[in-house]
DNA sequence: TAGAAAAAATGATTTATATCAGCTTTGAAC
DNA sequence: GTTCAAAGCTGATATAAATCATTTTTTCTA
């Protein structure tokens, strides 16, 4: 990982072929370059916070970062985990408005950072790049009525099997590595209940637990826990 | 209401100034016009459901919808009520996907079709209806992140309050009218706790009720309750 | 307008999960 | 390696809300 603030050049990014940014070509990629600039974060840094203006989007070359609010008690609901190749707060750039919700990184990250001027010409000049983004969020407007549902309708068993096989396909081949808190905060329970449940899955061997980290073993009982919705 | 398969012309459409087609030249609004056609629904008829192949738009000239997904009991999860000059089933224009959302009528409506060519030709063509687009997505994405901190996080009787809030600014100038399954289904909980609840509401005053009508009497009561996001 | 079906309401009971309090382990900094 | 704060864990207890069973009211329609 580059621990600077050293320039990463979009011409040889290794994850832009599984960004928005996939199908541009070599002149905009080009241009992109030109226009982004390259930041090293530490884990816990914030990128934004909900409720101040956005000034430009996040794109994500290395690291994971968590998208959030903050409910009435302080209390943080994770909405998102966002990984390499990903961008980060587009969807403030359309509405106009100020940050609904705030970004944090989970751990050492390198990201790089496009003014909003910048990108919003590259929308209005780049068909392929809009409907992406269009795609993008179409999407995971579906996605969000699910996990609502689940929210809504699932125990809190039922909705940490559902988040360890998200988090596992999240983290491809690395055990699962989140604090006890923050996986409490993605489910939508208590850090206790967490707590307990895991232990509960470490018994029944769905998972393998040591500390921080955590692994899938049994993928389809997890499945079937998890129920229809279950991915 | 026109109770037959009668065209609308958009050109004179009451709701079309509040819709996404509110900055349509006259010719655009001319060629949407050709290209849409209208229905009457009855009250509990649906639109589309979730799994199906998106073939269009609908847009709302009269009456309200219901967009919900269906969680694995078979209970519905309400995830946005839609009023006069909302378009519905867009965002599954962009994403390629069937649709992850059913749609049904709360009451009687009349309800205009565009299909999808036509759509993604205007917004190919219109950049003002493409951002419109786009911002509506940005917004209800934001919203939706409200929302699942809400379920997650808040108690019944505060959803309840937020709830009653949202539906009177949908129910304009009349009372509230939903049948006690749906607004449980909206809330996120049993039917018979929402009962118990609004039952509550009414002794302490929050609103009046008379059968299935709802009115809201003491709006910064339930604001109070409602809490930190409750509007 | 009667009769049936659906929706609403109430009561009793159970249970999942939050909360609170205390204890232990881990890992970072010195 | 020692120290200390933060994270993780455990146990006891309280409670909000689901569930199940039944009754009452409303709505529909024949």
């Amino acid at each position: 990982m580059e621990k600077s603030h050293k320039h990463i050049h979009c011409e040889t990014c290794g994850v832009r072929n599984k960004s928005l940014f996939s199908d541009f070509s070599e002149e905009d990629v080009h241009n992109l370059d030109h226009v982004k600039s390259c930041n090293y974060y530490k884990k816990n840094q914030g990128l934004f916070i909900e409720g101040s203006i956005p000034r430009g989007v996040y794109c994500l070359n290395k690291g994971k970062v968590k998208v959030f609010t903050l409910g009435d008690e302080g209390k943080e609901q994770i909405i998102h985990i966002a990984s390499e190749g990903e961008i980060i707060g587009f969807r403030s750039m359309f509405s106009g408005e100020p940050y609904r919700v705030s970004a944090t990184t989970l751990e050492d990250a390198n990201i790089c950072f496009i003014h909003k001027d910048n990108f919003l010409n590259m929308i209005d000049t780049n068909p392929s790049l809009r409907n992406g983004v269009m795609r993008e969020l179409s999407k995971e407007l579906g996605d969000r009525a699910v996990l609502l549902t689940n929210m809504a309708q699932k125990s809190v068993r039922e909705r940490l099997a559902f988040t360890l096989l998200m988090l596992q396909d999240l983290y491809v081949k690395e055990p699962i590595n989140l604090s006890r808190e923050d996986m409490a905060n993605l489910v939508g329970t208590a850090t206790e209940t967490l707590i307990r449940l895991l232990k509960d899955f470490k018994e029944e061997k769905f998972i393998e637990v040591s500390t921080r980290k955590i692994s899938v073993i049994d993928r389809p009982a997890l499945l079937r826990l998890a129920g229809g919705n279950g991915h």
